[in-house]
DNA sequence: TAGAAGAACTTGAAGCGTCAACTTATTCCC
DNA sequence: GGGAATAAGTTGACGCTTCAAGTTCTTCTA
């Protein structure tokens, strides 16, 4: 518990200090540069991240804010997408290598290949248990709900 | 990162919602549930809680609304000790296997016997590395600053 | 032995995340 | 084709954590 607790603290506070974001804005603005025209539409954004839409949407209007994301509202339905600005892009390869240094610092250099690659299948595994029961917000839940009650 | 992201939060809201703590707090009542006399100087506890003298000062003032701990003022110095009352002894009694049961189903139940002793290994390591530099939050920081300004 | 530095908290404000409620668009189905 | 359920987002309030600043003892040190 200990290194489920001072792990992503120490990564989160110094990518805070000497990026001014957090490690879900890294998250987020790291996707969206993966993407074709970095831009992506939030309920997909919000799965890759690992966030609730709420969190994501509150993120991203933080994100406009700083000029580094701007919301393009989608063709379909409701989608609205987050685009990845110019100003955001240089942003995030200025964060890019300031965040990888200090992860290597902290994990890579302090483990063995052997280590990281068990590493790697452990938490493969416990992702597989996690990642179904993921709390996506209430709106999942309920969504899951009426699937259970149809289902029954 | 998705396991060190996933795994608190499902701990936490599982806590949370059955048994009505974060599991902050359940560390510190667990921790001076395991001190003679129940008891523990809060800068102690901090420590082994993995906090901020700060966020511990909070948090126990929840927990004396709740009527779980109560501050007793110590003998030397400015010292405050928590002491877990025994409403909150029965409280802890009542949560410990709701949350160890989670535990065991997320974790120990999903890896071998030898992921467990790798985990275990590889965790130990990378907490060798961050505890040494583990923000005690600004005190501690003005602290080591004074500390360093005097050994130069 | 007085004054400065340090240790151990406490407190209040600000920021982030969650939850519940709401809005708007879409699809199902009878 | 019209109404209910569903999907995708947004918003505001509340709770927790951090940070900065303040308080109160204690211990050096000149």
């Amino acid at each position: 518990m200990a290194t489920f607790t001072l792990l992503p603290a120490a990564i989160d506070s110094q990518l805070q200090r000497e990026a001014g974001m957090t490690h879900f804005e890294f998250s987020v603005m790291a996707a969206l540069s993966r993407q074709p025209g970095r831009r992506l539409q939030l309920k997909d954004l919000a799965v890759i991240a690992n966030g609730s839409l709420s969190r994501l949407s509150h993120v991203i209007s933080r994100l406009e804010r700083q000029g580094w994301v701007r919301r393009v509202s989608g063709t379909k339905g409701r989608a609205t997408n987050a685009q990845l600005t110019d100003k955001g892009y240089r942003k995030l390869m200025q964060a890019g290598p300031i965040h990888f240094q200090e992860v290597r610092r902290l994990v890579f250099d302090v483990l063995t290949p052997e280590e990281v690659r068990d590493l790697r299948r452990i938490t493969s595994r416990l992702n597989a248990g996690l990642i179904p029961e993921t709390n996506l917000g209430p709106l999942a839940r309920r969504t899951r709900a009426s699937a259970l009650r149809q289902s029954s």
